[in-house]
DNA sequence: AGGCAGGCTTTTA
DNA sequence: TAAAAGCCTGCC
């Protein structure tokens, strides 16, 4: 099918803004997207026309949710103003085309325990890795073979030594127990849902290897949480280096998160590490 | 109680 | 060799 919109959409920037890990771009431009059992193959065309690879349907039940496609990041980047904010203008003007993701909650969470005190290229090491080893294997629309994350049941279930053939490192520990919490419903992820941001966030960090970085991970990328406002290395930096007297939550809520992740990419972009 | 140093696997640059 | 979308433990 051939979508036709006015909103920000700029794939590359998306599979290149580190909230999500597998996204791969094809020889042509395309991206191949791959979400729980499906898959899409999409194509920029340019005048604000993307080629879909699945039906309109299947677009309207799936890809249009997990693409956020009901929220307008127009008016969101509208909240940035140049005169009080000049660098969270140039950011977000820079990085749009970034959306945030409605991704599958418990790949949200393992892939970001996966991520402490690494970078990207080996976050997505270790992620494919899992895949390969725990997941279910899928052909797309093209005939080529795939393999998708693993849900909880799957992941739970392989050795110790296929696991750790995954080069997790010391997060082997926390990835196991995580997932055996899941699947015992120990650690109940629906429950997530009804609790508010600080309480959700205090659940996620009774996980184990899961701390506050993570944590507000899993709510701004596995929750859509949008006001989530994760702080890494990076956006440390950025603070101190472009907020010395502290950041305007009020100015962007509720979408802190949203804005957290365009100073990210552009603030990583300047200086690329991969 | 709350903050901080040191250690942790492995990969990347 | 240091740093990497950090967290845990032990110590104070």
């Amino acid at each position: 099918m051939i979508l036709k919109i006015k909103d920000d959409l700029d794939l590359k920037k998306i599979a290149d803004s580190g909230q999500c890990f597998r996204w791969k771009e094809l020889d042509d431009g395309a991206f191949f997207v791959p979400y729980l059992d499906k898959s899409l193959i999409i194509k920029e065309l340019g005048g604000g026309e993307f080629e879909l690879d699945c039906s309109e349907e299947e677009y309207e039940h799936v890809w249009a949710n997990y693409l956020d496609m009901q929220t307008n990041y127009r008016k969101i980047r509208a909240l940035a103003d140049v005169k009080s904010d000049p660098f969270m203008y140039e950011a977000a003007s820079a990085q749009r085309g970034i959306r945030i993701l409605r991704q599958d909650p418990f790949e949200a969470l393992i892939s970001f325990i996966i991520s402490q005190n690494r970078n990207i290229p080996a976050i997505k090491n270790s992620i494919e890795l899992i895949c390969e080893r725990a997941g279910k294997l899928y052909i797309d629309s093209r005939g080529e073979h795939w393999y998708g994350f693993p849900n909880a049941e799957e992941l739970n279930g392989i050795s110790d030594d296929k696991l750790k053939e995954c080069r997790l490192g010391y997060r082997f520990e926390y990835i196991r127990r995580t997932a055996a919490a899941v699947v015992s419903g120990e650690f109940d992820l629906k429950e997530l849902e009804v609790l508010d941001d600080d309480e959700c966030l205090e659940k996620l960090q009774s996980l184990h290897g899961v701390g506050l970085k993570v944590a507000s991970c899993m709510l701004l990328y596995g929750l859509h949480r949008m006001d989530a406002f994760p702080v890494d290395v990076w956006i440390k930096r950025i603070l101190a280096d472009k907020y010395p007297q502290g950041f305007p939550f009020e100015e962007y809520r509720p979408y802190c998160g949203v804005f957290q992740q365009y100073m990210f990419a552009y603030y990583r972009g300047e200086k690329p590490v991969n």
